[in-house]
RNA sequence: GUCCCCAUCGUCUAGCCUGGUCAGGACACCAGAUUUUCAUUCUGGCGACAGGGGUUCGAAUCCCCUUGGGGACGCCA
């Protein structure tokens, strides 16, 4: 093993579904492995055999991929590694630093020590060993606890560096008994803020999901996410917002993550979102798109995918998340879409307004070629004949043809809809 | 309750380590421009060093206290 490099590990437990904070932590330790040249392992920690379920760590490896994560080697499964534990327990048992207690082995915390943990992010955070209660390293079950085994773990993976979240701050001191008690050197410790919720409370469903794969259900693209994730703690120096995973890798500096807690803002992430929809190319968005149609129980068995690329060129500027294409363009895939009440109130029902559209609909029948130049040319001439704005021609037709008073540019949304059902909305409302 | 972490615009942050540039940027919000609506884009605006003590010629930056927020105190991980 190569002594110089760093090895670290991302250490999910497979008892529900990836959570945001947990991605973070796993793109951090990624990017500090990329950055130094390291490797990055995943280790399963699935001692609770009751909670643990093949399902979540089959969607936790997807949500790591998904958001571009990769990783080294086989997986760790801590399940399979029962043994070890318990031989490394029964050595520090013979050693006479732990006792039985039924057939649980506790480890005997020598009291009045002062610990001293030099932090990656925090710098120095002292304890004292009083503080410390006796610490089971092989419960009654014959399982190990989490604190043994995970420095049992990390010591056989020669893992050099771990960056986990501030929550496990009170379990560092503990594990730092561990090595000792295997006459061992631990690694550096690097602990990370807590990710909050806008309110600052625990990051629940309330603020929008916590699951890495609802926003992955909702439209976001994993490009955006990761990208959201890597600033909340960590900044590439300069002002800038869009960065990907790779660029992110280069600047990285592990000694640059801040130190503050700080809160999930849904808005900007969908900013970003929108920044990534709008870079994208419409060819790579269409799968994404046809998902969300289909999750939406749009019917798109009639419609080819040229047509649906078309809809997304005209909306890709407009969605902050894949999830609302569906609503925002009903009208594409339905004759039967709803009508905004305001808009129909306002631009129906004026008059003259019907009489407009019908006159517009009159010249478009005699178009032959129905491309979004030829219509606006005729729109705007009748404008000019009756002495209108073009926008009270506009507005009537724009409800007309999609029920609603904003979306994609009219005369490009009748391009793509097509002379015959842009004809037939139009006599629909018309006079 | 005990121990621990933290404190710059509403939010994410730059600046802090190595005291001295109107405390900079982004999201959100508000106004204006462009535009057929919305969105985009472009201008401009609003808006912060939690409070109090020190140290210093000088403090957002260093030290202490208070207050406030968060975390941990499981034979969960």
């Amino acid at each position: 093993m190569d002594k110089n490099k760093t090895i670290v590990r991302f250490a999910p437990s497979p008892t529900g579904f990836l959570h945001l904070g947990s991605g973070r932590t796993a793109l951090f330790n990624w990017l500090f492995a990329k950055k130094t040249g390291g490797k990055f392992l995943l280790r399963i920690e699935d001692t609770d055999k009751v909670r643990s379920e093949e399902r979540f760590l089959e969607e936790i490896l997807e949500d790591l991929k998904w958001l571009g994560i990769d990783w080294e080697g086989p997986l760790t499964h801590q399940s399979h590694r029962f043994e070890l534990y318990r031989e490394k327990a029964e050595e520090i048992l013979a050693a006479g630093k732990a006792y039985k207690e039924g057939e649980a082995i506790i480890y005997k915390v020598e009291k009045g020590i002062e610990i001293e943990l030099d932090d990656i992010v925090h710098g120095k955070i002292k304890f004292n060993t009083d503080e410390i209660k006796d610490q089971v390293m092989i419960k009654s079950d014959g399982s190990p606890a989490y604190n043994f085994c995970c420095v049992v773990d990390d010591a056989d993976l020669g893992i050099t560096h771990i960056i986990r979240g501030d929550d496990h701050i009170s379990n560092t001191p503990k594990q730092i008994m561990f090595y000792e008690a295997m006459g061992l050197t631990p690694p550096r410790f690097g602990h990370m803020p807590l990710m909050m919720g806008t309110d600052g409370a625990k990051l629940s469903k309330r603020h929008g999901g916590v699951s890495v794969e609802e926003y992955k259900r909702e439209g976001f693209l994993p490009q955006a996410l990761a990208n959201y994730l890597i600033l909340l703690g960590w900044s590439p120096g300069d002002d800038r917002e869009i960065i990907s995973l790779e660029e992110a890798a280069e600047l990285f500096d592990i000694n640059n993550v801040s130190d503050v807690q700080s809160k999930f803002d849904a808005q900007k992430l969908r900013w970003i979102n929108g920044e990534y929809i709008m870079a994208s190319d419409t060819k790579d968005l269409l799968p994404l798109i046809k998902e969300q149609l289909l999750a939406a129980e749009v019917d798109i068995s009639n419609v080819t995918d040229e047509y649906i690329s078309e809809i997304i060129d005209l909306y890709k500027v407009r969605m902050k998340t894949l999830g609302e294409f569906p609503a925002m363009t009903d009208h594409f895939f339905k004759d039967d879409f709803e009508m905004e009440e305001k808009g129909k109130r306002k631009y129906l029902g004026k008059e003259g307004n019907p009489e407009n559209l019908a006159i517009f609909a009159g010249e478009l029948a005699n178009l032959n070629t129905f491309s979004h130049e030829t219509i606006e040319e005729v729109c705007r001439k009748i404008a000019e004949e009756r002495e209108l704005k073009a926008a009270q021609i506009i507005h009537p037709t724009r409800m007309a043809i999609s029920g609603k008073t904003a979306g994609a540019g009219l005369f490009e949304m009748m391009e793509v809809l097509g002379k015959q059902k842009v004809l037939e909305r139009m006599r629909r409302v018309a006079k």
